[in-house]
DNA sequence: CTTGACCTTCCATTAACTGGAAGGTTTATA
DNA sequence: TATAAACCTTCCAGTTAATGGAAGGTCAAG
């Protein structure tokens, strides 16, 4: 259960990610003598929880920082909580942004009569919202 | 009201990424004996709809369709609708997925103490998601 | 005639991989 | 034994949509 391929079936991450992980230094598996990467079931571990953490959307640095954490056990769980309070800031502010595109965007497609004219009120938005042609 | 600074102001994107939407293609202004860029309105107006589209969260190659729909006067508002409309199917998957993001990080910082003690509960589901310890 | 505000091009960097080339190793099979 | 399949390795390039900065040309004012 340690060279790369199964790794990957373990921690859900692609074999190139794993060499990207440690290419950044996230990950430090040991080499076989023919130089082929061998994972201890630390670094199986390690690659999990970054799986799960990125799937959360916490950035690479994120990673780097909890995986840190996670690994000092003497840490604060303030020093977590932190991270994942500005990362959910983030989200929120993120999807605030989409819904806004969506809201704007509904109302333009449903305006649309969609046919083979050419008149169309989503270009014409997009045409209206020039500073020099506002009104 | 044709240098790269004034259409910056005009159509509200930076100089910088004006140059970057010539490179692409996007644009072709003018140029001057010295060199310059010259914009024309039909310039200042392009620049202005790929604002708007850009703002929208439309991709580089959906605002070069659009403005290929834009400028043919014989299109078909379907073809316009269509990109919309997979565009809103982008924003929605999108949305989706920081929601289910958000859920489950809420749920987790609500959950840490977020004190000095190392235990954290967040750091616990990082830990926990891995194949081999489902629980 | 020089200072400052413009403008130009070109190169590097960002985030987080992903694809592919070129080549070494190991195992299975004919 | 030969060789092919199925692994593994490194390194380079490309993706999105810009952005930062260096090196240098131009132009109006004082």
């Amino acid at each position: 259960m340690t060279s790369i391929r199964k790794v990957a079936v373990e921690s859900g991450l692609p074999a190139k990610t794993i060499r990207y992980y440690e290419d950044i230094g996230l990950v430090r598996p040991a080499r076989s003598a023919n130089g082929y990467r061998v994972f201890s079931p630390a670094d199986v571990q390690k690659l999990s929880f970054l799986a799960r953490a990125r799937s959360l959307g916490f950035s690479i640095e994120d990673c780097r920082a909890l995986l840190a954490l996670y690994e000092d056990r003497s840490r604060a769980s303030a020093d977590v909580k932190r991270v994942a309070e500005h990362h959910l800031a983030r989200i929120a502010r993120k999807i605030a942004a989409l819904q806004s595109m969506q809201a704007t965007l509904t109302v333009l497609v449903e305006r649309c009569h969609g046919d083979d004219r050419p008149d169309c009120p989503i270009l014409d938005d997009l045409a209206r919202h020039t500073s020099s042609g506002a009104a």
